[in-house]
DNA sequence: GCCGTACCGTAACGTACGGTACGGTTGTTC
DNA sequence: GAACAACCGTACCGTACGTTACGGTACGGC
């Protein structure tokens, strides 16, 4: 029952091919039911319930194995300078609207959405969202924290997630909520180069350090 | 498209009646069969497609029906001073992340992603969209444009609607997508009110004008 | 050759739900 | 008070789907 285990090799190769066609059905758009998965990927409904259970067995697992492989790009551990995070940021901004723009997330995000409102055993939600904005801010909370201390951004000790909130906001705006709600949006890569670069530049604005009146501190 | 028929009119007060229980089956989180409708409305299932056709209508309609009463508090029409100006976006922030943060808001907002993956005929998502963040920024791009005509901002002429999503961005965050994964994220009057004076005070240190580097304009 | 295991394909079962039909009750009109 | 409309409650139909069961095939071990 418990597939706690999130690890990358949990699945044998067959079994991800048909979390992957599970995968499909859902950004494609058709229904996934478990006969039209076993249709897809050819293999047998009994199969599907003997390895993950059920249906909600089944869907955690098709997260889980989509999460399992959006880590993103690793952080440049070198010195803390003003223009190597600038780069870090525009750079994870750039990744991150390019993944929320993407087919997959956004047809996942609204499967999690959807259960988050019904479903309590499986927390579809709490997956997306370890793997989504909490694992975004929990990745750009030491960034921040080293650019503190390094004294190129401003705020007060223990803020860095406010900071990193605010980052979010700047970065994402409407976009995510509105793609999620089916706004024909289209981010071509040269918008989100443009966006990317407009929010680093107002977060610099709200947060580097050395300036009159540093907005981004409470209170 | 255009919510031109949503007049409060538009309905009797027991068609209103099976429209909030319908609502509250949303809210609450149980499930909204028509079955279940009629029963918690104590009426009829004929009755109920009479009246809205099938269960696609009852959905628009009941989507609709939420909408048209929660058009935001009327702007203030007088002159554009920056204290004026800076009241105004506090309380629109207010008001917006008290709507966002409701339950209503959080289980619509579920209902009208989850159709908007799947549904074609009844475009719930369009509809919450332009009662959503499209409504929004539509009332707060003639209050920039305003200021920005009167001094008080700074950005480029036409680009408005980029300042509003920015403040849209520094007012909401990551809050809505954290609610509708499921978050249990409490929002109370008081973290609203700090909030709200936060993103209002980065968004004036980004669009004041009379500053050296206004970040917030395009480059 | 024979068994156990793993798998495919498909039939079958139970249930939930959208949608329809119909009898019974109430209120209105003439 | 008869006719009629609106509505409630409920039984009913058809279908989609989750879940289970079962027959058939391939393959490795002995």
């Amino acid at each position: 029952m418990s597939a706690v285990e999130s690890g990358a090799g949990e699945w044998t190769e067959r079994q991800r091919d048909v979390l992957d066609a599970a995968l499909r059905l859902i950004v494609e758009g058709r229904p996934l039911t478990m006969t039209s998965l076993a249709s897809a990927a050819s293999c047998s409904k009994e199969t599907i319930y003997k390895w993950f259970g059920d249906r909600a067995g089944l869907l955690t697992a098709t997260v889980r194995h989509q999460a399992s492989r959006v880590r993103g790009t690793p952080l440049p551990e070198g010195r803390a300078t003003r223009d190597a995070l600038e780069a870090s940021l525009h750079r994870f901004a750039v990744e991150w609207l390019t993944v929320l723009g993407g087919q997959t997330s956004v047809a996942l995000n609204r499967l999690a959405v959807a259960h988050a409102g019904t479903d309590r055993a499986a927390d579809l939600g709490a997956i997306v969202l370890n793997n989504g904005p909490l694992a975004m801010e929990a990745r750009l909370v030491p960034m921040l924290e080293a650019g503190r201390v390094a004294g190129i951004l401003d705020f007060d000790a223990g803020d860095a997630d406010t900071a990193a909130r605010s980052f979010f906001g700047l970065v994402v705006r409407d976009v995510q909520i509105r793609l999620l709600l089916g706004d024909p949006l289209s981010l071509s890569p040269t918008e989100i180069e443009r966006d990317a670069g407009r929010a680093t530049r107002q977060f610099f604005t709200l947060f580097a350090a050395g300036q009159d009146r540093p907005a981004g501190g409470d209170s």
